[in-house]
DNA sequence: TATCCCTAGTCTCTTTTTGAGAGCGACATA
DNA sequence: TATGTCGCTCTCAAAAAGAGACTAGGGATA
């Protein structure tokens, strides 16, 4: 086993290269959950405003009654939402972020507006890997 | 179809909610591609300096060289590294971070420090959901 | 009164994605 | 001769995701 590892340096900070197996490494712990396909969305849809159950598959059409519930359940077991049940007569639910949730948020809405800044260059190299294949 | 869409603001600029459906929305175009499992773990390595595909695969010890490849793949037609053959006796290649790839990794980076800070909280609030359900 | 719809889910079935592992071809080492 | 290295691709099994039916209890509609 190969106890000198290149450590690798990002943002000043140093990330142990010798637990990256699932396991050990906290990077991957943390962004395993919010790397699905639905949860930046969700999360930003929450970051702006608290929103009920119907709502946010109306929000999302094309996501499944299946994964938003299991996407929502996985946010809040991480704690970056909460879930409030409303005994009204047809029962409401209202999903909104927690403080948690919000200072993650903060650096992810950066990676949101790169995205939407580059997303023409993206594109176009899209075209260019796809013409010269 | 309702004209009249909230829209939400997150670091000072809009996202249309009108077209939040896979096809129109380019944060969720640039988003699905990052965001899948391996993708970010990749992009971290990469971009602390040039990996060849064995050291890579050797730095992710649980990713299939299916995966490996296939993710490598997707990230070089998006723009975000280049793939180059060396035409040696056992052929090499080495995958190397373009300035694309680099200006995302910034805001990227951000992301992941926040990972690393808040790992404890984030455990913390699963043993409490866990012990309540 | 019978029928429908609303809510926030769960359950089942099918399709897609991922993982585990073999094979490849040319060359180096033991 | 046998085995290992390189960067893959291929096949088959397992896991995850999507589509859609079903639930309960009350309110509105016909």
């Amino acid at each position: 086993m190969n106890t000198n590892v290149r450590v690798p340096q990002f943002a000043g900070k140093e990330c142990d290269m010798s637990n990256w197996d699932a396991g050990n490494c906290p990077v991957r712990d943390v962004i395993n959950q919010i790397s699905g396909k639905w949860s930046t969305l969700l999360l930003q849809a929450l970051a702006e405003r608290p929103y009920r159950f119907g709502e946010l598959r109306r929000l999302v059409p094309d996501i499944s009654q299946r994964m938003l519930t299991q996407t929502l359940r996985e946010l809040q077991r991480d704690g970056y939402i909460d879930r409030e049940v409303f005994p009204t007569k047809p029962p409401s639910v209202e999903y909104r972020m927690t403080e948690l949730g919000m200072s993650l948020f903060l650096p992810l809405s950066q990676v949101l507006d790169w995205a939407n800044a580059n997303h023409a260059a993206v594109k176009a190299a899209r075209v260019r890997f796809d013409a010269e294949a």
